[in-house]
DNA sequence: CGATTGCTTGAGGGCTTTCAAGACGTGTGG
DNA sequence: CCACACGTCTTGAAAGCCCTCAAGCAATCG
């Protein structure tokens, strides 16, 4: 976070995979697609926003006048049925936008999950600037080719019947999106239940496969909140069934 | 198919919701993004091509030199596994578009369901055109914001517990998709295998699904392709779970 | 018209869900 | 700083649903 402070702070920040050019600068991993001076352009149309722990940053069916990018801190997307169930769609942390919608509305909701930073973008403003800016647009065809990879991948995760299949499968893309290798912990900001509504089980069973993971030794549980995986061999077979 | 056969011609067509823009001329259906001359643009770059009915369009992992745009029949969009298993992420129809890649390899792969007839298009020619028309671009960012939207109640769809819940929200997505309302009748292209990978249920219990949702009389089969729905109340409720 | 593929139906077993009670942790107020 | 109270998590037992395996039946294709 600290090393990317000064980074962020020069505008929004759009990081992905180019999706047809292949090779890239940062072998393999997502870049920085937009240049400086693009993102300090985006920047004077955005203002920054802090959200509280458990805030609602958006509700679906709301008018959509903003288009958030994360500077720091994770937001969980979701939905809602009547019955109170929700089902959630992804977690979001830095360099992420979110504020999926259709016709002014969006389409989902949103919730900090910790405190969080963002800049919030005017979409009618947005808008314009893409019709006449090639180059940011293409940045976030990028960015949405990424997120409907990652959402494929949540939906293969989701048919898996074992629980302990869809725990080590969530455990990979957690580890995988917190890039800071070097660092052999995960850190889950969310708590139980939210993974419960991810990976399409009940809280119980969460409980329970974590439990089962730490007493086959595959994974080692600090707190609720850091995981570190102890067995990889193991937990490689278990995530791929 | 017949009608839109001259519209289709013209060249390449994206329609999708307008992500920002509130209201639109269709009332709510997707609309066609893309202006004839753009259309006509596009044909000069795209040829073409045909595939029969189970034939590969392309496999998960080889170059993304072509980004495709159906005219006509469906193609199921799948991950396999390496045991064999395959977890279908969509079905796809006239005026979709395939061929989602990364770095400039698929990922994920391709089949067709019946014959298809589909514009290809070089993808490295389209890079270039749309880093010079921001209008293809953003016809480009409405349709991937409409695919992600898909991806997100597909994921809603496999969260769900029950196989009668799951079953009415894929005929649901269906008649949907199918917008030629007026015709009481969904047709399924798919087979039962295909539903049973779609919405994360064994081949059995997708087909002991329909038979007791016949039963029950929630819905009317003709053939194994053609279903009616006889009890719109109770399958909206069903649906909702 | 025959053969292959896809679909239906059956029975048993396993895993998760539910429902419920108790342990843990955290945050608050005294 | 401690104690309490609330929410979160763990753990337990019974029940339900779907999965697996397998055999018989329809339908499609050559």
């Amino acid at each position: 976070m600290a090393t990317k402070g000064p980074l962020i702070s020069i505008g929004p920040s759009v990081r992905a995979l180019d999706p047809w050019l292949p090779g890239n600068p940062a072998r393999g991993k997502p870049y920085q697609l937009l240049s400086d001076e693009e993102r300090a352009h985006l920047a004077t149309i955005a203002s920054v926003v802090r959200f509280k722990k458990g805030e609602v940053i958006y509700s679906i069916g709301a008018p959509a006048k903003t288009l958030f990018n994360i500077i720091s801190g994770v937001v969980k997307i979701y939905f809602a049925t009547a019955e109170g169930q929700e089902s959630i769609v992804a977690f979001l942390s830095a360099e992420d936008m979110l504020g999926l919608a259709t016709e002014g509305k969006y389409t989902n909701s949103a919730r900090a999950l910790t405190p969080v930073t963002a800049y919030a973008l005017p979409t009618m403003t947005l808008r314009n600037k893409m019709l006449k800016n090639a180059f940011i647009e293409y940045s976030i065809i990028a960015k949405l080719c990424q997120d409907l990879r990652v959402a494929q991948r949540h939906a293969f995760l989701l048919v898996k019947k074992h629980a302990l299949t869809k725990l080590t499968m969530f455990l990979q893309m957690q580890e995988h999106v917190q890039a800071t290798e070097e660092h052999p912990e995960i850190y889950l900001p969310m708590d139980r239940s939210d993974i419960a509504d991810y990976v399409g089980l009940s809280l119980g069973a969460v409980s329970r496969g974590f439990g089962r993971l730490a007493a086959r030794g595959v994974i080692q549980l600090r707190d609720r909140h850091h995981v570190k995986i102890t067995d990889r061999k193991e937990f490689e077979k278990l995530a791929a069934e």
